[in-house]
DNA sequence: TGCACTTAATTTAGGAGTCAAAGAAAGTTG
DNA sequence: CAACTTTCTTTGACTCCTAAATTAAGTGCA
């Protein structure tokens, strides 16, 4: 009840115009005919429209059509050869960049290391990862509409800050306005879960969804929560912190202070530390024989399962069922039509899935459970930056 | 991704009459030509939809304003007088229904308990309080513009059922239609949580709030979801299950069949049982000497603590505290601005208070705690008519 | 091949709604 | 009481959509 806004006559045609290009991007190539029939949009209209769309580049006509006994209708496809974004994924230890068309297509792609974690260092990799992405595609920049980031911690999208970026050490830093001068595009940051779930939801698996989640497991545990097709981020831009609740009593400390968050038992270094754990309770383990202590990763615990190694598998099975507590709440509280899991975990495979699901139906409302789909994201290692670059596109579809 | 629509001027009118019943329901005796400086709408478009809006008696002219140096302003406000509307509270034992006028003040309010739980029985019971509360005010029903309902249990608002009901044993039972047929106007029905939220929403503690939670702790245990200043049901009708994540792993068997559930630790049932257990275990209360244990509520457990009884003070913190859990939960997940408590448990005071900020602050993320308030309805027992209310009244300010 | 019928896209005339400017109504101020 | 202010309405222009007519380009059958 705060903002009262008016409408005019350039709300109309906005309105229209996105939902001609939306029309467009969903059944593309389509005709102007039907267009019309699919939105309820009168020919002329919709024929103004469209001239405006080729004048401005946004669209293009992609032949003719077969002839249903009249004349053969000209079909029409966004421009995906003029409408490029550059997607950011900002890793703990590098960042990865795309240079990706309108259709959500990766036309290049980079990755670059860096060795600390200052806000320099840092910005100086995603800057070079920027121009190494278009130097042989669109070096002038002509093309490019905008540039999309996805950043671990809490993001304020509005002010294109970082507030607090635990695995950098950085707070309140400024991300966008240096960017935006370096490139002289609109340039748009979000949390890298949040990210990824946009990534889902323009070009992944997510497309039909309304209301989801994708659950990002990797070194920390976040999510992104899709409600009524938009992002939500909450009032201070913590939505999704499900890192931290609570999902049992066992006394194992979390990195935020607290015990038994979902963080503390199924993030990469979680499960290392109850792989190492029963290692010291005696159990034996043939990853033992591989790899000193300090070089087990929650990978190579995935890989030893695989060759059948009982306590990988063990560890494994016991991850899948805290993270099924951890979905069975996000289920039973927000009650969406898929969980999609990222991150380093989500490669773990049957282990994990076999146990979420088993403890999924264990632990949720009947009805809440219904329809709900668990599983990877169909954008596999590419979501961070399909997903960023999703930031840019979903404006052009935005009023 | 599915719905694809056109805008025509309809749209626009229809946005811009609701932007002036908005500012005239917000700020309201107002001018004319302040509606126009508060909106930036044209002021000759401001007299013309303030026209029909007289006309269709929605709004009244209430007199004249203060001169600020030239012609005398003519103040209007919403027509309380002629838009009523009838909150039906449909409880466990039985219903609550008033008549509300347009500002959400209550003209006439009624109670009528139900002995059995006969779809039968309990329509017939709304069906006399709806006809008890218009009588001395509008016996015809020409100035109710609809009817809303709250119930417990799963509601599917669009076919106007109740999917599941359990202390009714309700399965896909139609509510909406009976009504409609008997009274001849809009029927709306909601989950009673989610109907709290919305009396909160627009006429309580959360009128200036995007985000929040009402939580509801009764004999069940529901949340109302607010997100982007609406409403928020999920994908099947089920978001705000919270009763039913887990909060520990204690063995308390839930009614859903699982463990350690928010609902088996902090209900009313709840509260009662894990006193008995504490007297079964020894412990003495001078409760035991009032009532026999089968007489015992979680209301004389409340009066008991306030009289200082150690075991009642015990069992109401250890509530909160679970409660605490639970709540931090719902903020790590929603990052909400408010958390409201409504229900049974909402009246035991600062015994609960108290223990839910504790718990809270060593639980929660910081930066979600920020601001977030957690407290009482401001509505309180009336907190499901108004709400109930409000699904009528809310459709008159939405496009 | 030619004519009737279809379908696609554009042009044209007209209507609905907002806006800016001017005007009418009703006050205040010195 | 004249000059200025503020409120509200009227008027005409402008924008954007719609329906109908027109142009363009087919198909299909005799």
């Amino acid at each position: 009840m705060k903002t009262i806004s008016k409408a005019d006559k350039k709300l109309i045609k906005k309105i229209n115009t996105v939902s001609i290009l939306k029309t467009i991007r969903e059944y593309g190539p389509i005709s102007r005919a039907d267009i019309s029939k699919t939105i309820g949009l009168n020919p002329a209209t919709v024929s103004s429209i469209v001239t405006n769309l080729l004048k401005n580049k946004s669209i293009k006509e992609v032949g003719i059509g077969k002839s249903s006994g009249g004349r053969k209708p000209v079909l029409l496809e966004l421009n995906s050869d003029e409408l490029y974004v550059v997607g950011v994924d900002v890793g703990i230890t590098k960042v990865t960049t795309g240079l990706i068309n309108i259709n959500g297509n990766i036309l290049n792609k980079t990755t670059i290391d860096f060795k600390d974690k200052t806000v320099e260092t840092i910005f100086e990799a995603i800057k070079s990862s920027i121009y190494e992405v278009i130097k042989e595609h669109d070096k002038n920049f002509n093309n490019v509409i905008g540039i999309g980031m996805g950043v671990h911690g809490l993001i304020d999208t509005e002010r294109g800050m970082s507030i607090y970026a635990p695995a950098f050490n950085w707070n309140n830093v400024n991300i966008v306005d240096t960017f935006k001068k370096e490139f002289n595009v609109p340039v748009l940051i979000d949390n890298d879960a949040r990210v990824m779930a946009l990534g889902e939801k323009w070009f992944g698996y997510a497309k039909n969804s309304k209301n989801f989640v994708l659950l990002n497991i990797g070194t920390g545990v976040g999510a992104g929560v899709f409600i009524n097709d938009a992002l939500y981020r909450g009032n201070n831009f913590g939505a999704g912190e499900v890192g931290h609740i609570k999902i049992t009593d066992e006394n194992i400390k979390c990195r935020c202070g607290r015990y038994g968050c979902l963080e503390a038992m199924v993030s990469g270094r979680a499960i290392v530390n109850r792989f190492i754990k029963g290692l010291e309770k005696g159990r034996t383990s043939s990853l033992k024989d591989r790899l000193k202590t300090s070089d087990i990763t929650s990978l190579e615990i995935y890989r030893e399962a695989l060759k059948g190694d009982l306590l990988s598998i063990e560890v494994l099975k016991e991850t899948g069922k805290y993270i099924g507590i951890g979905i069975s709440t996000i289920i039973n509280t927000l009650n969406p039509s898929m969980i999609l899991i990222a991150g380093g975990v989500s490669k773990a495979g049957d282990f994990i899935y076999d146990e979420i699901q088993n403890t999924i139906s264990k632990k949720s409302m009947n009805n809440n459970l219904k329809n709900v789909y668990i599983g990877e994201t169909k954008l596999k290692d590419n979501v961070g930056i399909v997903g960023a670059g999703s930031l840019i596109i979903k404006d052009i579809f935005s009023i």
